[in-house]
Order: C-alpha cells, then sequence, then structure tokens
DNA sequence: CTTGTACCCTGACCGC
DNA sequence: TGCGGTCAGGGTACAA
C-alpha cells in the first residue's frame, strides 16, 4: 500500500474534488472491502444522501467526514496494498487503469468517486467521529508532527526489544511508516535494521528521526513513490523511486560504500540494507 | 504486555 | 505457451 507520503498525496487531490460534493448512490462490487460487518445495503444507506467534508488523515487511514450534525460519520478508507481513487464524468479516466471496480460513489453532480482494489486488501467502513478519535488514539504519533522529536522517538524505543526495522513498521510506535521507508530511513541514518530498538542511543535516535522527516517530506513533494500498484488521483504518479538508495536493490552496490546491497526477512517483509554502512 | 507467524487476494515476473 | 514458485508501499487475528 501506499505509506505516509502517498496516502497525504491522495488525500491532498481529492481535497482539491470531494469536498461539499453530495452523495447520490453507492455501487459496491465487492462486498468483501466493507469492513466491520457493514453491508452494501447499511452502507448505502447510510453514506447516500450526506455531503463530504474536508478530507483528513491518519497514519495510512484516510478519512471522509460525512453529514452534519448528529449525523456526522467518517468514511474510513484504509488502501492496504492496492487499493487506488479516480473521478469521472461517468467512467474511470482511462489513464488511471482501473480494471478491478471495488465502490463507486454517485456523486449528485454528475460525477463518480471509483474507488478500484485489485487484491481487496483493502477496505472501508463508516465510523462515529468518536470511534476515529479512539482509533486515532491507538496509533503512534504522526511523524511530521512538530511535536514529534528525536527525544519522543528514543522514549518510545527504549523499553522494546523488537527489531528497529520492525518496530518503525509497527503502526502503534509511530504512525504513516511502511516498507519502503523504514528500509530508507535506516539507511540513510546507518543503523543496522536488526539492532533491538531499545538499544538506539538518543543520538541514533535523533539520527533516524531527523532521516524519518526528511525522507517522508522529499517523498511527499514527490508525490510518493510509484513502484507497481501506488498511484495517485486519477493516475497521477510519484517521483520518488528514482531516489530511493536501497529499497528494491538487492545485490546493486550501496551508494556510500559500493558493497554490495542485501536483503533479508523480517516481519514477513523485505528489508533492503548496506551491511557495512549500517551498524 | 510483547513478539512472531499465518493469512487475506490477485497479478507480474522469472526460470524451466 | 504453460507451469510452478516467489514476491508485492499492509494490517489483523491468534498463539506463545
Amino acid at each position: 500500500m501506499p505509506e505516509l507520503p502517498e496516502v497525504e498525496t491522495i488525500r491532498r487531490d481529492l481535497n482539491q474534488q470531494i469536498p461539499g460534493a453530495e452523495v447520490a448512490g453507492v455501487l459496491v462490487h465487492h462486498r468483501d472491502l466493507l469492513l466491520s460487518g457493514w453491508t452494501p445495503g447499511r452502507f448505502g444507506a447510510a453514506v447516500t444522501g450526506s455531503v463530504f467534508g474536508p478530507l483528513v488523515r491518519r497514519g495510512k487511514f484516510l478519512g471522509f467526514p460525512l453529514g452534519k450534525g448528529d449525523a456526522r460519520r467518517v468514511m474510513r478508507v484504509q488502501l492496504r496494498m492496492t487499493g487506488r481513487f479516480a473521478i469521472g464524468a461517468d467512467s474511470p479516466p482511462p489513464e488511471a487503469g482501473f480494471r478491478h471496480p471495488g465502490i463507486d460513489f454517485a456523486l449528485a453532480d454528475g460525477r463518480t468517486l471509483y474507488y478500484d482494489d485489485v487484491r481487496r486488501l483493502g477496505g472501508i467502513d463508516l465510523l462515529l467521529p468518536s470511534e476515529w478519535r479512539q482509533m486515532s488514539r491507538n496509533l503512534g504519533p504522526e511523524p511530521l508532527a512538530r511535536s514529534f522529536t528525536g527525544k519522543r522517538l528514543h522514549t518510545i524505543l527504549a523499553p522494546l526489544k523488537a527489531p528497529i526495522k520492525n518496530v518503525l513498521l509497527d503502526q502503534r510506535r509511530v504512525a504513516g511508516i511502511g516498507n519502503i521507508y523504514a528500509s530508507e530511513a535506516l539507511f540513510r541514518a546507518g543503523i543496522d535494521p536488526r539492532r533491538p530498538a531499545g538499544e538506539l542511543t538518543l543520538d541514533e535516535a535523533r539520527g533516524l528521526h531527523r532521516w524519518v522527516r526528511r525522507i517522508l517530506r522529499g517523498a511527499l513533494e514527490a508525490r510518493g513513490t510509484r513502484l507497481r500498484d501506488y498511484q495517485a488521483v486519477n493516475g497521477r504518479s510519484g517521483r520518488y523511486r528514482d531516489k530511493l538508495r536501497v529499497y528494491g536493490r538487492y545485490g546493486e552496490p550501496c551508494p556510500r560504500c559500493r558493497r554490495s546491497i542485501d536483503r533479508l526477512n523480517q516481519a514477513g517483509r523485505s528489508t533492503f540494507f548496506c551491511p557495512a554502512c549500517q551498524r
């Protein structure tokens, strides 16, 4: 799935076009995209007739505020690996290459918001504002927030024995970092991904914190990384791929020391790193 | 509480 | 051209 920079890019794109639009009807192509027990009938009835507010994001979750007053809800979307959005007048724009319709939201102005998800690992549900806040409390800090400091990161890591890479991927510790940017940040910070998180010194945590933020900001500026499935709204793609130092570069020379980039499996996913530069 | 593993699902790609 | 194996920006349920 898209990580924080990709999800934020999608949020900003949608935010140009969605707030103020009223939902005229919902077509659910795959009921397994509805989470938390929502059925197409109940979901469609709950959403139809409400108007979207400005979109929000927390970690990798997108929130579409809907309705007013006591009827306020937040439509929560998890894109996971292959979720995408497009907006079109009658069908998804051809450049978006949507071949796996998931849920279509017909808007009262004649446009349609399309959610497409090849693997259907993503999903959508409807929360009360209080439930959205509860979810938010269960997530770690936003890494780009001012309140997220190197010291704070060190405090989070201190009691943990799990490998630092696994901790960066754990959304309860820090929200929004995924497999690409975890590898990239650890490489830039010169930290071995297998090190127990609690072993990092304050200085190392500060260095990692700095690189996490730098990398996420850089990726955000580039509108994300496009590898396989991710695309921003209507197919507009990200350019950060060219800036990746180690991710996906197994066997290539390390950009710093020229030694071959290694790969290992952590928490069921690939970690790319330089065994010489990362200690 | 923490940590690791299996699993959800489809498609792209590689070697034979 | 076909086939099997592997891998994929994620998160959750469950076991230890």
